[in-house]
DNA sequence: AAGACACGCAACCGCAAACAA
DNA sequence: ATTGTTTGCGGTTGCGTGTCT
């Protein structure tokens, strides 16, 4: 459910109407979204505060990130978190606590704040529920591991249930800017391979990763870093091989004529 | 059919860490 | 060493939509 835009002034013309200079909160509109990526696709990130100004957006650099983190950032998966991914969560929840970002960087595609409002809004549910049957049963005084809470578990890659694997929307021209070694500022480098931490294991790991994952249990560490190689959907250097990526991505999401009728 | 409620998602807020001047 | 700025994080809230009564 895809909350339908309510930005009355998506020019920013309203708020108020008088502060020009007003900084706008809410959703995004298209144009903002628009705006935003073509200005970091094109230009990089030097500082966000920058990006907001050079796009000619009214927003705080932090709303700019924000946006481009969750939302516009071209490797995010676009699909629901699969079974597999939710034992991920509910096990590194389980070992590192509620730090989102620290379990999304291990989870290719997926946003802390998508992680964390998947698990504020089903898993914790879930297992209090289970918990709570747990003592009501009096079958033991501890909620069940989480990770054996399951729920039948494909033995597929994840990335392979929904069929052939999408051609992310937007990723074409992004990673020809980050292959080019372009545009470069920090911002886009750690937007496009992914943030920090992980990602020299699981670049280099990508090519090498066998295809399925081991009957590992859920709790094994090792077994979450292999399986999460294989969940990486889209090795940068693969990408350029996509037939017809780019073509659709001009032709479809972002023709040359709506951004470069953009003034930056 | 209409209102109440629950759910899911997007975005904001406040804080702390990192960095620059 | 100090101060100001920027970034990143986790918690929380607001709101649209779906479901139930």
């Amino acid at each position: 459910m895809v909350r339908k835009p309510s930005h009355g002034d998506s020019t920013g013309a309203g708020n108020g109407g008088t502060e020009a200079a007003k900084e706008r909160k809410g959703l995004w509109s298209p144009e903002e979204d628009e705006r935003l990526f073509a200005q970091i696709t094109y230009h990089g990130v030097s500082t966000w505060s920058s990006v907001a100004q050079l796009a000619g957006l009214r927003r705080s650099g932090k709303s700019c990130r924000l946006r481009w983190m969750n939302y516009l950032r071209p490797d995010l998966k676009k699909e629901p978190i699969s079974k597999r991914e939710e034992e991920v969560i509910i096990s590194l929840q389980q070992s590192l606590g509620n730090r989102w970002s620290t379990i999304a960087a291990r989870m290719p595609g997926r946003t802390d704040n998508e992680i964390k409002n998947y698990w504020n809004s089903r898993i914790r549910k879930r297992l209090n529920d289970a918990a709570k049957a747990g003592r009501d049963d009096g079958a033991g005084t501890e909620p069940a591991p989480a990770g054996e809470e399951k729920v039948e578990v494909e033995p597929t890659n994840a990335a392979t249930e929904a069929g052939p694997m999408p051609i992310p929307a937007r990723f074409p021209v992004f990673a020809c800017q980050m292959l080019d070694g372009g545009v470069g500022g920090r911002g886009i480098s750690s937007a496009g391979s992914d943030s920090g931490e992980n990602t020299p294991s699981t670049t280099s790991s990508t090519q090498q990763n066998s295809g399925e994952e081991s009957e590992a249990s859920v709790g094994d560490s090792n077994m979450i870093h292999f399986l999460l190689f294989d969940d990486l959907d889209y090795p940068a250097d693969l990408v350029m091989d996509v037939p017809g990526a780019m073509d659709a991505w001009e032709s479809e999401l972002y023709p040359a004529n709506s951004i470069s009728s953009l003034n930056y």
